[in-house]
DNA sequence: TTGAAAGCGCTAACAC
DNA sequence: GTGTTAGCGCTTTCAA
């Protein structure tokens, strides 16, 4: 084990409390005395004992975040993103982030337990918010301080962090109308989901406001992966109704439906309108001509 | 805070030490009582305070990650699945994972020098590891336990995973040299990083057999994206002397030089041939007819 | 300005 | 079979 804070107090002939002091930077210790000790404890190379600290101020300084792994959505750089700015903001607030990832189901609420019982993080991110969401009843009944990344439907018992789905896709509603689509497409995320139907019923109304219905077998339900735009939107192209654009509910179906166009001689932009929604790095490379 | 030893013991009237010895499943507990004990701290609703029982056994039962953000190769699904890999593997062996995300540099090492002496973790994972790699020497020089995913160059000083890039390149090189390709080019990742110099060499060195020498000109260093892919693979495609092969350092790239061949009417497996690494999941929808 | 002592929740020698 | 005691490394009253 490393140097804990006897040796420094042996070292400089002090008690482990003056010790202590110093180094949290009280002022009631001569700026001598918390100069030596300060010096003692960089030579001796100190760094403090999480665990003892943590057990004695009863705080455990770490957020949890279990992220849901059924859905390859994981592998979306938009996801990516997310734990990169979760990460990187969590060290930067000295917190440490303590990670699982689990298929949602029992195993996931028993993580979530474990967690919360062995007073192992002080607080929880719960990404990927679901229509019904057991994660986040579990966690409102044991009064379990969390912040969601997204809304359950409808309800505001508790913290979150959420894009206007619902608007943004009525500005795309706009949008197609103004270019006189009449036959619109959509490709959706798992229904599960809780931004799935809020971005659903955003196109969908937002069409109805131009007189466009969106009809119920033009809407195919993916899971978000690239592989699943390219296959719906070829489902979608080869009906004898083809509709004239696709609104992909994420860019990386976006970008499959584009694939798919491309492959049945459809210019994106041109032939066919195709929208995604999240704005991830990648897109460049697909702007149509 | 929640139910601890203490409580139990007091409800049951028997000392904590005996409680705790209950609770461990102890042999020297009368049945009786193991059972009583069992059953209240259920009914009570307890769960050890992990940080008390880490500070006593002097193990953290926690492995550290570092994720590398400096290049997108965070938002390759390879690397997704990397860390759905660890995560699940941790959780399954009652391991916590921390998780940190830094860029390379000055900071990345203070997040291993404050996990490693503030006794945070048992080990580390160090992954997408570099020809020189600071973190490793670090690793090294405190004896401090870790695997890393991939070798650095040539040295093998200490446990890791690694594929055989060299002899993957070595079969790819064989199967373009059958197809009577003689203008091969190649996108690498950063040069840093361990796996490139590899996979390159394995190339090199396979074509060399077949009296094929891959030209500097055609090789290109890229960053691992799509993007990337698309724009190298643009670049080799512009030239006078177009290459008849891209071979691709990993798939994602391969994707984007897919793009860049299509956009200037070339069929991907016809008039071009194209090659990636890493099986990605995706890789279907960009199978050439 | 400093130190002694208690205690966070737990485990493990050592007695009885 | 059970209890007493010490101690993991740290913070924090309370006295001096």
């Amino acid at each position: 084990m490393g140097v804990s804070i006897k040796d420094i107090a042996k070292k400089v002939n002090r008690s482990i409390t003056t010790v202590s002091r110093a180094l949290n930077d009280y002022d009631d210790v001569s700026p001598k005395t918390k100069k030596l000790i300060l010096e003692t404890a960089k030579e001796m190379g100190y760094s403090p004992n999480t665990f003892a600290q943590r057990l004695q101020k009863q705080i455990t300084e770490t957020i949890g975040l279990v992220i849901p792994t059924f859905s390859p959505r994981f592998s979306d750089p938009f996801f990516s993103e997310l734990l990169a700015g979760i990460g990187n903001k969590s060290a930067d607030l000295g917190f440490d982030l303590l990670v699982s990832t689990r298929s949602p189901g029992l195993d996931e609420i028993k993580t979530y337990k474990e967690l919360i019982d062995g007073h192992r993080v002080d607080g929880v991110i719960v990404v990927r918010t679901r229509k019904q969401d057991a994660r986040i009843e579990y966690l409102l009944e044991n009064k379990f301080p969390f912040v969601a990344f997204g809304r359950t439907n409808g309800e505001e018992r508790f913290s979150y962090v959420d894009e206007d789905g619902y608007y943004g896709m009525q500005l795309i509603a706009d949008h197609l109308a103004g270019l006189n689509h009449r036959i619109i497409s959509c490709l959706t995320p798992d229904p599960m989901l809780a931004f799935s139907q809020k971005r659903l019923n955003g196109l969908r109304d937002g069409l109805a406001k131009s007189g466009i219905h969106l009809q119920e077998k033009y809407i195919k339900n993916g899971d978000l992966t690239q592989k699943s735009g390219y296959e719906l939107g070829s489902a979608l192209l080869d009906l004898k109704e083809r509709p004239s654009a696709i609104v992909a509910c994420n860019d990386l179906m976006a970008f499959g439906a584009m694939s798919a166009a491309q492959e049945r001689g459809l210019e994106v932009g041109k032939d066919i309108s195709i929208t995604g929604f999240d704005d991830i790095r990648c897109r460049n490379i697909h702007i149509p001509p």
